[in-house]
DNA sequence: TCACTGCATGGCT
DNA sequence: AAGCCATGCAGTG
């Protein structure tokens, strides 16, 4: 609640002080942020009396119909005070609490279950436009305030958003309630007799539905667990006829829910998600304004314009509250389990402490998105929640694991562990069969959607990629959409970022634009996909696709570019993309730095200024080895005119204007003209550029394909972390095997390499990939990595060794972790003081096995980038990935220890170290870290690890 | 031997 | 500390 600042100012206007002994955090602005505010200020908000104090003069005060308090109903912080009645009015929260009663009994549309057909008296539900609902209602934001029931009693949850329409962990709610949701599991016994079938529960749940916020209708229980709409709608002033008009013509619904249509709420909701991200300056109800497309819109697809406009903003949309399906066939159709889930209304989970989904599950659909599922209908988008897909749900097993919470919310209840056949839409408008069940879990469960890998596959997704869970009324269908983690070099990310979507979710219903995109994951021929389970089979329906091909393991054939933009396996990818990934703790945000290609990365890597390299000689050519980490630079161009004169070429990051600059000038990465001191003629973004666009165009054409793709992503925002970490292994991989033909290779890899370069280097293929060395080879390469991994073993026995020593002397208290890096480190500064000049001991027998047996090591190829931080001092490039050094020393060391290389190596003390730890040699880092990190599984074909450092690589004067 | 299924485990939130 | 959930793995066909 409170966070302790320096610099920060008050949010309050009228208050704007600096100095607070505690800030607290305020209303959540639209930016998904909260307003900072002072200890005072804070206070003030927190207890209600915001607007009492600041806000006195402010138009909006308005009475409550029931106590006559006085209420603010014109702010953004008001709007959590209120609600609006359907009389016309408003009710102070208090108010609004007590004659609150929990709805009920929403029972799920049989569409989405076979064989029940969609009722086309379904269609005939009328939904209603939130316009609809709310134009002619004076106040703004009326269909908000529901929220506010639980919002202005919990003081705000930390764990989510407050939005108004949120909803905090509902205390109120709780005791509002009667009849508690037990958890599910402990509810099993007893479903039969539950009461309160599902709707209640996910309202108990504090899946509020959208419904019940936003129309804030109160309810009553009825003695037979049914609920009764108890007073008026509170969304709108006239509104609330009109939804009972669709409720009774829909005689479904009257059994369990009277009187209301939940179809008519739902697209509230999807305005409610959307509304959030209006932009903060437009109205004086920052998020609730008189939303003038909200009160000029009558149409649906006009609320899904009104919807993307404001995702394109990409906020974290919250849990849209739980979703209320009409039941067209409910007391008509007894068949299937749905009947029996709606008469034994099971618990879905528990009600407190846990009733909103956790933020990685908000659905962050843009407006394309929606557009694109609702097509030219007038359906209404509800966004239910997303899920990245980890490396399992992306995998063949064809199981999707469901987020508890949100299974429970928004999927139907189910009561075995077999579960439903669950109808889902996919993006393009093909309907798939999944098995939605559970497991039984720790006394919890696990809820999984079963048989999806054939539309995961269509939907060309791997693990790190997101599905988005929508539902589209008033069929009540279940939608999945999906968003690619990455889409590099694809159109579609290009014209994400066109259209401002920073975070590529263009891949979501874009049958065009995937269609356009081969670059990223192209089919091949293969084996018509068949499912492997005849459970939970995956059944296209009838109008449905003929997907495309699958190979017979579920796999995606990845070829061109759709390999080089998903290099690693999707299991691979998926341990390290998974937002919950365990392997990998590092945020996609974080990773997206590590993503660079190896040209790009070759491009920016320049040697520490000020440190002279040692020479390393590999198969004739020479290679610079700096004992410091290289360092990050700006991405420049190197060129050698007729005169055979060379010159280095910048571009301005701010003019994009190219300068000419010495050839060993070495840029920072955010390098502008007026850093151009050295030229005075251009340090100025008003200087006309030294090129033409033809020069330019030249210059560009056969070397800047990485540059420009850094500037594509730099400007997108967005990049593919597994190419980083490919990249990375790669700058630490030389596929030696195939023949090195400089003419065919691209050989300016390194700018500082010449055209035509043979070293080891430019002859590299980008993708590291080549064929495999025998284990008997005595190439150079093949030498240079028995000798690394010789340095390396060596270098962990002496480490080890002198631990041994120092815990010797101390043997009264074990050392700490923290001890012990510091150990290393002062074992690294010494030998990178001195000793590093022995460069070669040849080891026998390092090969591909011992590839292997490192992708088995128990990182299992991922980048735990939480190992040993403290060792990441320096600051280099790719400081990150000195964990992975050390896990590559040890699993040299086991292998060898393995091999029996352990008792071979001798002479330990004179043959210090080539490989240095983080920090102490960036080049080696590079090799270790990636290569053990991202690409060991990934890029099993190089079987030849050369620890020729980046700097190495990058420096190398060919 | 392989694919699939269901459950168990344990890291992590 | 509870429990979610990613993943492993044994059992089965």
């Amino acid at each position: 609640m409170s966070s302790s600042s320096s610099s920060k100012i008050c949010f309050n206007p009228d208050c704007k002080v600096t100095k607070s002994e505690c800030w607290r955090k305020g209303w959540r602005l639209r930016t998904g942020e909260f307003a900072e505010l002072c200890d005072l200020c804070g206070s003030a908000y927190e207890d209600v009396r915001y607007c009492e104090n600041f806000h006195s003069n402010a138009p909006g005060w308005r009475n409550c119909e029931s106590c006559a308090k006085r209420v603010h109903c014109g702010c953004i912080v008001s709007v959590h005070t209120f609600v609006l009645l359907d009389a016309g009015g408003i009710e102070c929260m208090a108010c609004a609490r007590k004659s609150f009663v929990m709805a009920s009994n929403q029972k799920w549309p049989s569409s989405l279950f076979l064989p029940v057909p969609l009722p086309e008296r379904l269609k005939d539900i009328s939904v209603k436009s939130w316009s609809q609902i709310t134009g002619s209602n004076p106040v703004p934001g009326q269909w908000r305030q529901s929220s506010n029931l639980w919002n202005s009693s919990t003081a705000h949850s930390e764990l989510y958003p407050r939005m108004p329409y949120e909803i905090d962990k509902p205390i109120s709610i709780d005791r509002l309630i009667s009849g508690e949701r037990p958890s599910a599991s402990s509810q099993e016994g007893k479903r039969s007799e539950d009461p309160a079938p599902s709707g209640s529960l996910k309202f108990a749940n504090g899946n509020i539905g959208i419904d019940a916020i936003t129309t804030l209708s109160t309810f009553h229980r009825e003695g037979n667990g049914d609920v009764k709409q108890n007073s008026a709608n509170l969304t709108g002033e006239n509104d609330s006829s009109d939804i009972r008009k669709s409720a009774a013509a829909e005689p479904g619904l009257n059994n369990s829910v009277p009187g209301i249509n939940f179809e008519t709420h739902l697209s509230p909701g999807l305005h409610i998600s959307r509304k959030q991200s209006t932009p903060k300056d437009d109205s004086s109800y920052p998020l609730f304004g008189p939303a003038t497309s909200f009160t000029s819109l009558n149409e649906t697809k006009d609320k899904l314009r009104v919807s993307g406009a404001l995702a394109k903003q990409q906020m974290p949309l919250p849990p849209l509250a739980k979703q209320f399906f009409a039941n067209p066939n409910n007391g008509t159709d007894s068949s299937g389990e749905f009947q029996t889930q709606i008469r034994n209304g099971r618990p879905r989970g528990e009600a407190r402490g846990r009733n909103q989904l956790l933020p990685r599950y908000w659905p962050r659909i843009t407006d394309q998105e929606l557009q694109q599922i609702s097509g030219d209908s007038n359906s209404v988008i509800t966004p239910l929640f997303e899920k990245m897909l980890s490396a399992s749900d992306a995998g063949r097993i064809g199981r999707l694991v469901l987020p508890k919470k949100c299974a429970e919310a928004y999927f139907p209840t189910i009561s075995q562990p077999e579960g439903l056949p669950l109808r889902v839409q996919d993006a393009r408008g093909k309907e798939w069969v999944f098995q939605f069940r559970f497991w039984p879990n720790n006394n919890s469960r696990m809820y999984v959607l079963e048989g999806v890998t054939p539309c995961i596959q269509s939907m060309q997704l791997q693990a790190g990629d997101t599905v988005t869970f929508s539902r589209i009324d008033p069929e009540g269908k279940l939608v999945m959409g999906f968003r690619k983690a990455s889409s590099i070099s694809s159109e579609q990310d290009i014209h994400a970022h066109k259209t401002g979507n920073d975070l590529s979710t263009s891949g979501e219903f874009k049958p065009s634009e995937a269609a356009s995109t081969p670059p990223i994951r192209s089919y091949k021929g293969g084996t018509e996909s068949t499912s492997h389970s005849s459970k939970n089979q995956v059944h296209p329906t009838d109008q449905i696709h003929t997907w495309s091909k699958f190979d017979k393991t579920g796999c995606i054939p990845k070829e061109g570019a759709g390999s080089k933009t998903s290099p690693l396996p999707t299991k691979r990818k998926g341990s390290t993309l998974g937002s919950k990934s365990k392997r990998l703790r590092i945020d996609n945000e974080d990773s997206l730095e590590l993503k660079l290609t190896w040209e790009e990365a070759q491009a920016l890597l320049r040697p520490p200024p000020n440190h002279v390299p040692t020479i390393v000689v590999i198969e004739g050519h020479e290679f610079e080895e700096y004992e410091e980490a290289p360092v990050l630079g700006k991405p420049t161009i190197f060129m050698t005119d007729h005169a055979g004169e060379r010159s280095q070429w910048a571009q301005c990051e701010d003019c994009f204007k190219w300068r000419k600059l010495p050839v060993d000038a070495l840029l920072p990465l955010r390098w502008t003209c007026s850093d151009n001191s050295g030229d005075p003629k251009s340090s100025s973004c008003s200087s006309a550029q030294e090129i033409t666009a033809e020069q330019l165009q030249n210059l560009l054409s056969p070397n800047t394909a990485s540059s420009k793709r850094i500037k594509i992503k730099k400007e997108k925002g967005i990049v593919d972390p597994s190419e980083g970490l490919d990249t990375l292994a790669n700058l630490a991989i030389l596929g030696e095997g195939e023949p090195l033909s400089p003419s065919t290779q691209t050989t300016t890899k390194h700018p500082r390499h010449r055209p035509g370069c043979t070293c080891i280097v430019c002859i590299q293929p980008p993708s590291g990939k080549g064929p495999k060395h025998k284990q008997t080879c005595t190439c150079n390469v093949c030498l240079t990595v028995k000798r690394r991994f010789r340095t390396l073993m060596l270098r962990r026995e002496k480490r080890q060794s002198e631990k041994e020593a120092e815990s010797a002397r101390k043997n009264q208290q074990p050392q700490s972790p923290e001890k012990l890096g510091q150990e290393e480190e002062k074992l690294e500064n010494n030998e990178s003081n001195g000793i590093l000049s022995e460069k070669m001991v040849s080891v026998e027998g390092v090969d591909e096995e011992f590839i292997r047996k490192k992708s088995s090591s128990p990182f299992k190829g991922n980048i735990d980038l939480n190992i040993q931080p403290e060792r990441e001092e320096e600051p280099s490039p790719v400081a990150d990935s000195g964990s992975m050094l050390m896990k590559i020393q040890e699993a040299t060391e086991q292998y060898l220890k393995q091999q029996g290389f352990a008792n071979q190596t001798g002479n330990r003390e004179s043959v210090i170290n080539q490989v240095e730890p983080v920090g102490s040699t960036g080049v080696e880092d590079h090799n270790g870290g990636p290569h053990d990190g991202s690409c060991m599984d990934a890029d099993m074909d190089h079987n030849v690890t050369v620890p020729l450092s980046m700097s190495a690589s990058t420096s190398a004067t060919g």
